[in-house]
DNA sequence: TATGATTAGTCAGTTTCTTGAGTATGGTGC
DNA sequence: GCACCATACTCAAGAAACTGACTAATCATA
């Protein structure tokens, strides 16, 4: 149950629509936790009968309605709650990384491939946490910014997402180098 | 189904069995994959059913029977395949992320008990990638081993691992290093 | 001589996640 | 003017993962 506590703290920022969070929580700006939109309207909700979110109808003119979110106090003591319970340890769970395990059986080609994919998604991703960092601190300095912000979590979490697709890109170019190399030396003899 | 390709890439280094695997999988040396021992249990049944792997019973005298698991030709075929076609996009999803997300909101003590937790466990997982790596490569310095090398894979992998582990212990550290900041100067006002 | 840890698994039940499709409207580009 | 994309959701089915309990033997520890 760690959805719905990633929904709440999405939610602190003010009020958004299942669409708005969907699009938070997909490709974008998933920082913290991933999930597909289906999951997100399920998790409202499940959230929202269970008191921890309320919604609002939002009528409007152009677009469909909506149905705005916001946290209740209720909301707010389950995070609380949650926040001072233990984390499960993270772990890692990749495609790619149990390619690389079994490279030495399996052709190499594809692998190589798939490590320049990750590259450009990486960096894609790296430029993208670069922007939305500089967009939460605005002009101030990181150093003074993290010192007197009001609200930092979502910076403090960027920041995370930034150095995890700078280790994802130089693993991959590392990776890669052997693996180009070696694939050299197989075919030159 | 991308468990069953990490069960073949672990295989590839010989005969385990389901208990073998679970410990690998588990906290341990799970630097490339994560699963439950009764996940995996299920997944060897699959994988035998389906012929990709083939298991052979080892009568033991001091301990309960067990049976060893080897990939098969079709099961090679199959991770071929597998390494062959496009990866999923690895995501984020953790509870501690979503608990610094949240950190404006709730108490920070208890965010930084876990922090300092985590930098602890990614501590002991360094020391234990280090050593893998060591066992690996042998003698051999790392450059020689992985231009040489006959099984490079896993060592890529822990790699991998270790650089994970190193992001998430600088990261916790920093945010320590501010949400200590703060709490002091918050309480001195 | 109990107690607990280790080896080696199995079974059942539930939650969570993923996949795929479907609805409806308005705006954009060619 | 027609196709396609964006907004804003909903429904259903199935795969994957998690939780917790249970068997059964040996070995180490206190």
């Amino acid at each position: 149950m760690a959805l719905r506590h990633a929904v709440l703290a999405a939610l602190l920022d003010g009020e958004y629509s299942g669409y708005q969070l969907a699009k938070a929580f997909d490709v974008g700006v998933a920082n913290f936790w991933y999930a597909q939109p289906q999951q997100l309207y399920a998790e409202l909700a499940r959230l929202e009968r269970d008191g921890l979110v309320a919604g609002r109808q939002v009528v409007q003119e152009t677009r469909p309605n909506k149905r705005l979110f916001r946290v209740t106090d209720a909301g707010l003591a389950e995070l609380e709650k949650f926040a001072a319970a233990a984390s499960k340890p993270s772990f890692v769970r990749d495609d790619l990384l149990v390619k690389v395990q079994a490279v030495d059986h399996v052709g190499i080609g594809p692998v190589l491939e798939q490590l320049a994919e990750r590259v450009r998604a990486a960096e894609a991703r790296m430029e993208l946490f670069g922007k939305l960092l500089r967009k939460m601190r605005g002009e101030t300095p990181e150093e003074e910014f993290l010192r007197g912000g009001e609200r930092i979590g979502p910076y403090l979490t960027c920041l995370r997402g930034l150095a995890f697709e700078q280790g994802n890109r130089d693993w991959c170019l590392r990776i890669s180098a052997v693996l180009t190399e070696r694939k050299g030396a197989s075919e030159h003899r």
